[in-house]
Order: structure tokens, then C-alpha cells, then sequence
DNA sequence: GTCTATAAGATGATAGAC
DNA sequence: GTCTATCATCTTATAGAC
């Protein structure tokens, strides 16, 4: 790959996480990168086209990183710590606020919703098969839609990181008590016998409770 | 207040919902309002600073309808359904896709970041009274932080949002995975005395322990 | 309070020299 | 592949007529 194509890519995803999505123009990109603001439409059509291919990249890049480690988690409460290394990691990287600003731009143009549809379901992906392995037999099987709860976790994480530059403290907080949320999932999961017996008649019969009435 | 106010606070409001606050303009505001562009500055200094008033009053005026309902719930389950029912409700209106428009701005404006404060602060007051009463007495009480979860609620829902957008079917099955995480929550909060003291022990054993470890 | 006109600058995108 | 130059259009914001 040529280095202009590689610098843009690079300026690219910083100037979509220090800037925003919104203010990451051709010129200010293509400053970053320290080349022509031309190159921009010549490597790659229009300004989202380059976004989207530079997130991509980015998202498979972070992404990668914890295959080895996903691989390896045996508990909730493992997960849990595999999750905030993450979580620190990635929001100190500034991904989580590259998808967010990826995802707000979303509504109004195509290409980035694309791009962040991507960036969603390459999450998804790694996390998907954790869950479903952890609580392969637990009674909370029953209830829980693993891929519809990976995204509900990835779709929270893009929310509290918006938070987190509205209301640092408050978002901070925030994520504590999903933490213990997730504890109290993983004691559920664990409960001997009888508890266990005593929470899935009662999951039973509250089960779609929610969607019928 | 002044026809012209009203208008573009009006105007201001259904721009950031249907436009999206990048290109919420003080002249497509202003079209929308069917006044001149000018009468922005004029009335409001700067276009944040009115999106800030349009906003807020949004959200006041939102989050006020609830009140009573919110006032009425209770147990969780209830609280469920009184969710389900404002989420749909605030989703038609696109006040939660303007919350999520005015967060995305917060990280590289001021303005946009203290009216995102303002609505976040608002839905969280009515919220958390609930929550409050609904676990008090509750095993959960001991590992919950109620403020930490309310907030972490709300931004779980603007990262959804998002979501929807990006992905509709997926945004769907997330959400209804997180109610059905909801009613294991209730679930174990109206537990018999011999379960709960179960759980509650396991609680105690496991607290801070994602912090600690 | 509302308007026109305008300043001063940023934007996406293209044409054409090299 | 890279550059300069340019177009048409958009932006915030202000000055000043009415």
C-alpha cells in the first residue's frame, strides 16, 4: 500500500476521534497526514469513503487484539476483567470514541452507517461466542438472547463513552454499577441446586412477561 | 415570548432530531422557522446556544409527561412496562435521537456538553426516585448503586439509539434482550426468605470483587 | 425586531499542469 | 501520483437600513 493511502488512513480515524466525524474534512485530514487535500478524492472518492475505510482498519486492528485473551475466559466474573482491561484500553486509544462519532454521523450519511454497522458487528463477533459458551447450561440460557445482549453491551459501551465527555464522574459511576450488574449475573449463573432450581421456576414463569402485558 | 423565540427554539429542536446537529445551521434553522438567518445571533448570540435553550426546553417538557406514570409503578416489572411505553413514545418524537445528536457534539463543544448534561440530569431525576423506592429492602440494594444505574440506563439507551440507526434488527433484539435482563433483576428482588438469603450471601462474597481482583 | 448585504472563511470536488 | 488553482456553495457572524 502506497504511504500517502497509509497516512490518510491513519490521519483519518485520529481526525474522526480528536475532532469528531463532523468537523473531519478533506483539508483536515489530509493536514494531519501532512499531503495534499486533493489526494483525499483521488485514493478514495469522497471524504466518507476514506472515514469508512479507516475505521474499518482500526476496528479490525483493536478488535484483534483480544481474540487470544476472549479465547482464554472461563467465568462471568473473568469476562468482567477481560472487559474493563478493554474498556480502559480502548477508550485510552480513543476507539469507543471513534465509533461514537462514526455512529452519530450515521443517521445522515450511508457510507458511515455502513462503516459503523461494520465496526458493530466486528465487536459482536469476538464477544458473541464468549457469552455463548459462559452460559451454555445456566438457568439465565433460558432467558438471555446472547446476540441480542452483545449488542445491548455495545451499543451501552457507545453510550456511556459519549457520557463520559458530558459527565465524566457521573459516567464513571455509571459504569461501577453495570460492573456489579454483571456480578450478580455471574452469582445467578452459579447458584447451587437448589437456589438454582427455585430461580429458574420463577424466571419460567416471568419469561416474555414483559412482551405480552 | 416572542413568536420568533418560540419558532426557532421550535425550528432548533426538530433540526438537531431530523438533521442532526452537524448540520443544524442557523440558516437551515432558520429556514425551518420560516425567519431570517440573521434573527438566530440576534435572539440567541450563537447556534449552540439556541440548540442548548431547544433542547432543553425538549427535554423538560419530555420528561415531565412521566412524571405521574413513573409515580405510580410498583415493582420493576411495572417499571418495564412504564419504560417500554416512553421508550417507544420518546423514540417516535426523536428526543432520544436528539439527546444522541447533542452528546455526539459534547466532546468538541461546551455549549452542546452542558445542555447534554442538563437532559441527561433531568431523565435521571425522574428515574431515580423510582429505582430507589422499587429496591429499598431489595437484596440488590446492598450491591446496587442507584444514581450509577440510572445513569448507566440512560446512556445504554442513547448508545441504542444510535444503534438503530446503524443496524434496526439488531438495535431490536438488544433491546429486548436488555428487558429480559430486567426481569432477572426482578426476579431475584422479590425472591423467597431461604433464595434471597442464598444470593444475598453470594452477593456479599462477590462485592467489589471485579475491583479488587 | 426584522430585514438586506456583506465579510471572512471553510467545504467537497474537479481540471489540468507536471 | 501529486500538485496548484479554482468553482460553487456553505458556514458564522456583523453592520446598518428600516
Amino acid at each position: 500500500m502506497s504511504d500517502t493511502r497509509a497516512r490518510l488512513l491513519a490521519a483519518a480515524a485520529t481526525a474522526v476521534r480528536e475532532d469528531g466525524a463532523a468537523a473531519a474534512s478533506a483539508r483536515t485530514i489530509a493536514a494531519r497526514a501532512g499531503v495534499n487535500q486533493a489526494l483525499v478524492f483521488y485514493h478514495f472518492g469522497t471524504v466518507s469513503e476514506l472515514v469508512e475505510a479507516a475505521c474499518g482498519l482500526a476496528v479490525d486492528e483493536a478488535a484483534g487484539h483480544y481474540r487470544r485473551e476472549f479465547a482464554e475466559v472461563t467465568s462471568l466474573t473473568g469476562l468482567l476483567e477481560v472487559g474493563r482491561a478493554l474498556n480502559a484500553r480502548e477508550r485510552a486509544t480513543g476507539n469507543v470514541a471513534m465509533m461514537a462519532q462514526l455512529m452519530s454521523g450515521a443517521p445522515h450519511d450511508p457510507v458511515l452507517a455502513k462503516a459503523s454497522r461494520y465496526a458493530m458487528d466486528v465487536w459482536a463477533a469476538e464477544l458473541e461466542p464468549v457469552l455463548e459458551r459462559l452460559l451454555a447450561g445456566s438457568p439465565l440460557a433460558e432467558i438471555i438472547d446472547v446476540p441480542g445482549l452483545t449488542r445491548a453491551l455495545s451499543a451501552s459501551f457507545i453510550g456511556l463513552q459519549l457520557y463520559e465527555d458530558v459527565d465524566p464522574d457521573a459516567a464513571a459511576r455509571a459504569l461501577v454499577s453495570l460492573e456489579r450488574l454483571a456480578v450478580l449475573v455471574d452469582v445467578v449463573n452459579d447458584l447451587g441446586p437448589v437456589t438454582r432450581r427455585a430461580v429458574r421456576s420463577r424466571l419460567r414463569g416471568r419469561r416474555g412477561s414483559a412482551s405480552s402485558g
